[in-house]
DNA sequence: ATCGCCGGTAATGAATTGGTGAAGACCGGC
DNA sequence: GCCGGTCTTCACCAATTCATTACCGGCGAT
């Protein structure tokens, strides 16, 4: 298994690194976009948006031109809009800085898992396969989530949240794990704001108990029914 | 509260420092380890060891030498071999990048916390999925615990008891074992805290046996059924 | 058998933590 | 620049959880 991994920044691709050969990958490391795109007979492709030469989205879009190799977008930019972007530019999945070499390895089996049927979390293109948990319907693609037949006008910030919750319904999201995800990693501030997002997402769910509290840890979205 | 962090890169101190002083930090932030070295009257040092000038192990041993403050590296090598050697160097408390604003003021607090204590290694081993002990299920990921079909709805020190004795089932764990990991490493006060917790929990599994009173030593959880 | 030590338990007051409403900052479109 | 929606921040409340104390009871050594 070969894995292209484009990163400039040395403290953290040496890690990576060492962490995927430990796995059992072989990776080719280049620092630039140039370098990627010269690059070929990678199986997958980890793509880190802040090069110093092309625009990393940019790169993502004339590799994804050509090819149909995995791309996993590496970001230290959490915010919702940037994660779309990223995968309608046909990125498999987004990770945001700091991640764990853990966590990425398990999103880079998973993605494996999947190369040859559908794509669950990043529908790049074609059928957008709404994920449904019960009543509640949430369509990525589109930004649109319905509870039964009704259209639910959540803002961003909501989205982010409970698209973030059901990647794993019913697993649980520590505060930090969400602060990380839905704002920005480098940002600091009143952890209340979380609650505040959390409540006035249960009051459009209609039902509070959707998303469950665990108190002193995190929140996890109701996965049954 | 006067912090020194020692950092080259703009794009990681300056983030750092935000958060820092936020927090309520005096951030006082120097880029070389000559510099480092010159500084004096910090509370709580932040050190990278990846610095252009000096090695950053040798600027830990070095302000070891002359001082007692409170060090945390900081490191994109997660290697164990540079863990112990930064933490055998005298350092407090060791950071792998890339890691979050959030988790190193944990991190500082913690230390902050017990004040003139000894280090801990880096915790934070999290994964392992759901665990079965008879008809008792921990699931360390969603943080649930259900004896037979039920859900037990455990507080997080209950959680984090049974979690600890639950880590070898049959096992001994000495009072101050489960005192030093449940509870913070240097916890004066009454171990009844303890006994209060165990008698809380026993309630909540319903049969108090599984927990077994080792007298005078500790506890353990049941292993068999 | 007795005494002392240790653990079990209930109760209590304090500290944490999440929920909520509202005010103001911020940002985009017009 | 104004307006409307969104996000952040704050203050306050309610609920939970925690530490601590007092008291009880049993085990074990003498």
């Amino acid at each position: 298994m070969n894995i292209l991994l484009v990163e400039d920044d040395d403290s953290i691709a040496e890690p990576l690194r060492k962490g995927l050969e430990r796995e059992g990958y072989t990776v080719h490391r280049v620092a630039t976009g140039r370098e990627a795109l010269a690059t070929t007979g990678a199986e997958m492709v980890l793509l880190d948006l802040g090069l110093p030469d092309i625009d990393g989205l940019d790169v993502c879009r004339r590799i994804r031109a050509t090819s149909d190799v995995p791309i996993i977008v590496v970001s230290a930019r959490g915010e919702e809009i940037d994660r779309v972007l990223g995968l309608e530019l046909g990125a498999d999945d987004y990770l945001v800085k700091p991640f764990s070499v853990r966590e990425l390895v398990a999103r880079i089996r998973a993605i494996l898992r999947r190369t040859t049927t559908e794509p669950t979390s990043a529908p790049s293109s074609e059928e957008a396969a709404a994920q449904r948990i019960g009543e509640l319907e949430i369509d990525r693609r589109t930004h649109r989530v319905r509870m039964g037949e009704v259209d639910l006008d959540l803002t961003p910030k909501e989205f982010a949240l409970l698209a973030l919750l059901a990647e794993d319904p019913g697993a649980l999201r520590t505060r930090a794990e969400i602060l990380d995800q839905v704002w920005d990693p480098n940002w600091y501030g009143p952890t209340k704001t979380l609650d505040v997002h959390v409540a006035s997402l249960r009051k459009k769910l209609g039902d509070p108990s959707w998303i469950e509290t665990v108190r002193g840890v995190g929140f996890r979205l109701r996965a049954d029914v």
